[in-house]
DNA sequence: TCTGGGGTCCTAGGACCC
DNA sequence: TCTGGGGTCCTAGGACCC
């Protein structure tokens, strides 16, 4: 048995726990640069607002305070997320957290009443625990236990828990449960399925196996095994290590000036490097890419791709490579209005495969330097010691003109219950 | 004027091998 | 006129997720 625990409208919810006023209207939570949106409570999505709509069609009804508006705050959402994982971790230590606001629990095969029970139990003390309402579903496999979540999140009479067991229930669900809606199909294989006459979840598993295989691939086909009720996609508790690591962000205005753009790769190496360190690996290539918004035509998107001779996590030649990639795709007069770093093909910090010709770059010193630096900033905050490279109070920097607090991780921006001055 | 960021897995086609 | 069969590895792009 799977159990999917998933913390409801969660960006809006963690600003609702500490400002509890915002749950009176309609919540909107931007993505950075307060482009589109990424986050709505219950009142917002009753609007029809979507995911992914542009921020701007809003400003007015904002503006006439219908709808409330916040810039993104990610440090406040990670600290919460946090909290709720280690409620959940007080319950079972063998979780898979599956994403910022998703933790996947495997449970014992018991009774649909008590299985129930606990899941009321759980949800209870992670409300009561951290603020934050969560739904839970239980089904035999993931990609089922995510359709009893939805189910759970959607009718109030479930009382956010619903168990999904037997056949006759699963089936009865699947009959009202649409393409889109099932776990790993997206509106272009839904697309796929409905020229092949498939239109529910449950006229989908009635097909032969061929026919599905052909239609829509093999990792379609094994999310159709979930749905009859054949796990396919094993619990994974241990968190692994990434295989690739971006930072790009769309800057807060358009830049040409290569200098501004120098300025922006060196600090998403620097951020990659730092997220390098952290999971202990070294990067065996570096791309850095710049483009122009997509909106506007002529769009101009260019990246490269340099291998590294020794896999390195060490800041300083990460910028010098990010800048050095930079220099050969930038083309002046354009308007820029994004770039990124992508690292990949990592290599575990503690196994190096030393290039034969090359003299090595990990020196003990150049380790020791960037320990350093990690440990002040860990300590400190963010960018408490930083390249010149990066720049220091940066022009292109992302637009965020409506945050909310970090509550929970900064002294200087602690919850005030009363203003004393 | 204004439209995010960070990931994973699969597939098809090209290059290559015997 | 007639030109094999079977495989691996790599990569770019597509599709998905949150």
């Amino acid at each position: 048995m799977f159990a999917l625990i998933d913390c409801n409208n969660f960006y809006a919810s963690c600003e609702e726990v500490f400002n509890p006023s915002l749950s009176k209207k309609p919540l909107i939570i931007l993505s950075n640069n307060d482009g589109c949106i990424i986050a709505r409570s219950k009142k917002a999505k009753e609007l029809g607002i979507q995911m992914g709509d542009p921020a701007y069609l809003f400003k007015e009804r904002v503006d006439r305070g219908e709808i409330q508006m916040l810039s993104s705050n990610f440090t406040l959402y990670a600290d919460m997320s946090q909290r709720v994982m280690q409620t959940l971790e007080s319950y079972s230590p063998q979780m898979e957290i599956y994403s910022i606001d998703e933790a996947f629990f495997e449970l014992e095969d018991r009774s649909a009443d008590r299985l129930c029970e606990d899941g009321l139990k759980i949800r209870q003390k992670v409300k009561q625990w951290t603020g934050i309402p969560v739904s839970i579903g239980i089904a035999p496999t993931k990609t089922l236990a995510k359709i009893a979540n939805e189910t759970a999140k959607k009718h109030p009479e479930f009382s956010g828990v619903r168990v999904l067991i037997s056949q006759f229930e699963i089936r009865k669900q699947l009959e009202k449960t649409e393409p889109e809606d099932i776990w790993g199909i997206g509106s272009a294989l839904a697309q796929r399925l409905r020229t092949g006459r498939i239109y529910t979840a449950c006229e989908l598993i009635d097909r032969e196996d061929r026919f599905i295989q052909h239609l829509i691939g093999i990792s379609g086909y094994r999310t159709v095994l979930e749905l009859r009720g054949i796990s396919c996609f094993p619990f994974e508790e241990e968190s692994e290590k990434k295989q690739s690591i971006v930072c790009s962000r769309s800057f807060g205005r358009k830049v040409s000036d290569i200098r501004d753009l120098e300025e922006s790769v060196a600090a998403f190496a620097s951020r990659g490097a730092e997220k390098l360190r952290n999971q202990k690996s070294r990067a065996s290539f570096l791309s850095v890419f710049i483009a122009t918004s997509p909106f506007v035509q002529p769009y101009e998107s260019r990246s490269c791709h340099i291998e590294l001779p020794n896999p390195t996590s060490f800041t300083p030649e990460l910028i010098r490579l990010a800048k050095k990639g930079l220099r050969s795709i930038y083309r002046p007069h354009f308007a820029y209005k994004k770039a990124g770093v992508l690292l990949g093909d990592f290599v575990d910090e503690n196994s190096e495969q030393i290039d034969y010709l090359t003299p090595g770059n990990e020196n003990p010193k150049k380790t020791k330097l960037m320990q350093t630096i990690d440990r002040i900033n860990r300590r400190y905050g963010k960018n408490a010691v930083q390249f010149a490279a990066e720049g220091l109070d940066p022009s292109w920097r992302s637009n965020r003109a409506n945050a909310s607090p970090k509550f929970t991780t900064s002294w200087n921006e602690l919850l005030k219950i009363q203003d004393l001055a």
